[in-house]
RNA sequence: GCCCGGGUGGCGGAACGGCAGACGCAAGGGACUUAAAAUCCCUCGACUGUAAGGUCAUGAGGGUUCGAUUCCCUCCCCGGGCACCA
């Protein structure tokens, strides 16, 4: 048995073990050395791949190195457990949500623990049990009461297919980012979360979060969109035979104020709600209307297509330009979106690309305002808008600014002159949690045709979700089928009133649940502040970057207002972030490149995997595979590699087990060591070195593994007999024992169960993780490589420390050397100390 | 269009401004074996030489430097985010 590498035998022992002996359970009454290392909770869908492996292998790696430098690791999981896929699923083969999302969890708690990767199970949470979506509508009451949850009619998306409204951040390219349909616009009532309040706060405290990766940042930023700008009101110049001295304005929001004096037009978005009034008794009144219309129902993926060519139509009224008084017409366009600053365009087409397209089409007028460096902008010579900076010209006081300059002059102008100010616009929207569908947590608000809106009273919840309900979805909520949930006595006046029938977007759930790991049986409150603040923020935080906007985002924004609540003092809730890159593999079908999906055949599936080689190979090639933050390619045959290393690991303990266990008690010794024992511990602390520096830099298990690869060479390379020196068997054995702490974070169990053969009665967890002995790196000779023109021709073997001088002299001996610096001159030497020479010739 | 990444052998990938290709996969050759598996040894960027060696090579072109995969500039390609955003 000892001889063959028996992985089916030990890797289900030592989980066990580690499981029983509850070396992953941890008591968060205790602060000191914290270290709270969480992985993303995920959707139980179905059995895992190897690609989502993954990220659960990188957090038990990470896990596993904190423990062995003695910290308190807190490792939870939990289950995202409410949403579409489910109850879509439900639709098709009619089980019930609530029992295949339960058997998914079991499944993949099944999955987990083979691939020995461990949890403090005891904090499991799963957002379909009451027990937690109690607390999710607690949090839903709080906004409620801060006013930062209410409830609107407005333009929404709506996807036809899943018959449900959308975030925005669940539309991708104007199409459901579930199923593809394209999303329409309709108009509906329903809760939003302001999460506008916090846009300035979740842009500025990006500059917090220097754990994470920047490109994550910076899709937050992209995402929260902020514009500085100017607001100028355009005076609505009355219709004909309307009283003079209306007070009407058109007010528009520009980034570029300073190219006002060349505004020639102005432009309303189809929508906008003023245009019916303003156009009314208007000879245009009917074309104008009719564009509108059309124009708005247009699918929101034509509209924005930037390939299409811009309409419109003058509207019959003119507006008055407020810093030079003159007189431009109104038109309403398509290229003008509502939601965006204020619905309204100066247009400017001798300095916008949108606006010239559009002058040129219609025979707009054209003006000039900013000019050139050159000084030679002319109309007659442009084709196309200028938008590059210069001075301002024909711009009454303005003129002959840089025009960077004029942009807040102008807006303090606009200030004082009150048609105008300074205006900063976010291109971030309210969060829509209103889900017309089944599976999710009810939303717990009561409508009374007396009272009105009435949350429910803490004490009701939490507002359980029916079981016997038909859930095939058909515009409404399911719920509002089911009589027994929807009829329900005003708390308020008791009378009789209804629930609202919606539930809640499932990031909702996931935006704290991180918080509900830290007392996740506590039945009085949410969350206990204390052992929040004791454990927050996440120390390490690890998930997929599909994450990076919505979830992220939503998460930092329900800890700021819990910071505002007084219910915990941190106000950003995960310190360091790392984002693991997906696992693609080739598909059959057509050899490209995909990410795992049933539907491109490229699925690679642990259990088999697992049974023909073990979960430590799964893991150690998963991880070696590239590095982590990359998208990597499964290759069906790097797993040998992964095995066969294993497999030597293990034959190299068992071959020499005798000698191993003569040296049990022998200390390796520097000054008893021949050179080539000397030489194999001086690469085991390098090593110890560079591995240490790969897992504290940005996890580089591939670059870690390899160098415990390498390492392993080395020791091969020795080698040792029974007749070897004692200091030769005790290096041995060092580099061993030392190379299997080294590797247990990654391959766990192959190395506890080596551990214990050398003889630890304790977990290799508890083994403290190996520090570089300095005395051990100390070399007394080093080889200096020589360069001729930076080319390398030669290299040499001296005594560390060598003066510079003398070096040189020793390069210029050297036969090879003068061969290539005969007949020329040298130039410069350039002598890096136990490393180089360089002789530059010429 | 704007903002992030990235481009290195047949492949995945290594390289504090200092020996490019560590480590692994694949491939080829050999040993062991009745055979296979497993294992072990050797070769393995291109071109050129019998060889020692030489030349060229990190997307392309410039620059800084004794020396650049690494720093700077310009450009090309790939991936991602945002986008008729005023």
């Amino acid at each position: 048995m000892k001889d063959k590498y028996p992985f089916a035998e030990i890797e289900p022992k030592w989980q066990a073990f580690w499981r029983d002996n509850g070396f992953f359970a941890t008591d968060t009454s205790k602060v000191a050395n914290k270290y709270y290392c969480l992985m993303m909770f995920p959707y139980p869908s179905a059995a895992l791949h190897v690609g989502h492996g993954r990220n659960y292998i990188i957090g038990d790696a990470v896990a596993r190195y904190k423990k062995m430098h003695g910290l308190s690791v807190l490792t939870p999981m939990g289950w995202d457990a409410f949403g579409l896929p489910a109850e879509n699923a439900a639709i098709k083969t009619g089980k019930h949500p609530r029992t295949t999302t339960l058997n998914n969890i079991a499944t993949m708690k099944e999955q987990l623990a083979t691939w020995g990767v461990c949890y403090d199970w005891d904090r499991e949470v799963t957002a379909c049990q009451p027990d937690y979506y109690k607390w999710t509508q607690w949090l839903f009451l709080q906004t409620y009461k801060r006013n930062l949850a209410y409830r609107a009619r407005g333009q929404v998306n709506w996807c036809p297919s899943c018959k449900t409204v959308l975030a925005n951040e669940q539309v991708v390219e104007g199409k459901c980012e579930r199923c593809d349909a394209e999303v329409d616009k309709r108009s509906m009532e329903q809760w939003f979360l302001r999460i506008t309040d916090y846009a300035q706060r979740l842009l500025d405290d990006l500059s917090k979060l220097g754990g994470w990766p920047e490109r994550v940042k910076t899709m937050q930023t992209n995402w929260i969109g902020r514009s500085e700008g100017t607001r100028v009101d355009f005076q609505l110049v009355p219709k004909q035979g309307e009283a003079a001295g209306g007070k009407a304005v058109v007010s528009c929001f520009t980034t570029r104020v300073d190219t006002i004096f060349g505004c020639t037009y102005m432009v309303l978005a189809p929508e906008c709600p003023q245009l019916a009034d303003m156009v009314k008794g208007l000879p245009q009144e009917k074309d104008v209307l009719a564009y509108a219309r059309d124009a708005a129902a247009k699918p929101a993926l034509d509209r924005t297509s930037d390939t299409r060519e811009k309409t419109g139509v003058f509207t019959g009224r003119y507006v008055i330009n407020p810093f030079n008084n003159q007189k431009v017409p109104l038109w309403v366009a398509d290229y003008v979106l509502m939601e965006y600053g204020t619905g309204a365009v100066m247009a400017v087409p001798a300095h916008d690309t949108r606006d010239w397209a559009f002058a040129k089409r219609y025979g707009l007028e054209i003006r000039i305002s900013i000019q050139n460096a050159e000084k030679n902008l002319v109309l007659s010579g442009m084709e196309n808008a200028y938008v590059e900076d210069g001075t301002t010209v024909d711009s009454g006081e303005f003129s002959g600014m840089p025009n960077r300059q004029a942009i807040p002059k102008m807006t303090e102008y606009a200030a004082c002159q009150g048609f105008g100010a300074a205006m900063v616009h976010y291109r971030l929207r309210d969060w829509l949690i209103s889900r017309q569908r089944y599976w999710g947590a009810p939303i717990p608000i009561i409508y009374c045709k007396d009272c009105g809106v009435v949350p429910v009273p803490e004490k009701d919840l939490p507002v359980l979700l029916p079981d016997n309900v038909e859930f095939k979805p058909t515009g409404e909520s399911p719920l509002a089928r089911c009589e027994e949930f929807m009829n329900v006595k005003c708390p308020k006046c008791g009378k009789p009133a209804r629930r609202e029938s919606d539930t809640m977007d499932t990031f909702v759930d996931s935006s704290w649940y991180f918080l509900r790991y830290l007392s996740p049986h506590d039945t009085t409150q949410a969350l206990n502040s204390e052992t929040c603040n004791n454990w927050m923020p996440v120390d390490q935080y690890i998930g997929g970057v599909e994450h990076a906007i919505l979830h992220l985002m939503y998460a930092r924004f329900f800890t700021k207002m819990l910071f505002d609540m007084g219910l915990v003092k941190f106000d950003e809730p995960f310190a360091h972030l790392f984002t693991q890159g997906m696992i693609c593999k080739r598909s059959e079908i057509d050899g490209q490149l995909y990410k795992m999906s049933k539907r491109k055949g490229n699925v690679v599936n642990p259990e088999a995997l697992i049974r023909d080689y073990g979960a430590d190979t799964v893991r150690l090639y998963t991880l070696f595979i590239g590095p982590p933050e990359k998208d990597a390619e499964w290759n069906d045959q790097g797993i040998e590699g992964a095995v066969r290393f294993l497999r030597r690991l293990w034959r190299r303990v068992y071959d020499n087990r005798d000698v191993l266990m003569s040296v049990g008690g022998v200390k390796c010794d520097l000054a008893a060591m021949g050179e080539k024992e000397r030489g194999l511990y001086r690469k085991l602390h390098e090593t110890i070195g560079r591995v240490t520096h790969d897992m504290e830099g940005d996890f580089h298990f591939n670059s870690a593994i390899a160098e415990i690869m390498e390492l392993m060479n080395a020791l091969d390379e020795c080698g040792v007999s029974a007749d070897s020196g004692i200091q030769q068997k005790a290096v041995y054995r060092e580099v061993l024992e030392t190379g299997i702490a080294l590797l247990s974070p990654f391959a766990p169990h192959i190395c506890e169960e080596l551990w214990q053969e050398f003889g630890h009665k304790t977990s290799i967890l508890k083994a403290s993780w190996p520090k570089a002995d300095q005395a051990a790196l100390v070399r007394s000779s080093v080889e200096v490589v020589i360069q001729i023109n930076g080319k390398v021709r030669d290299r040499m073997t001296v005594d560390v420390g060598l003066a510079s001088k003398d070096l040189e002299k020793l390069a210029m001996a050297r036969e090879a050397v003068s061969k290539h610096v005969e007949g020329k001159t040298v130039r410069k030497v350039i002598v890096v100390a136990d490393k180089l020479v360089n002789i530059a010739v010429s």
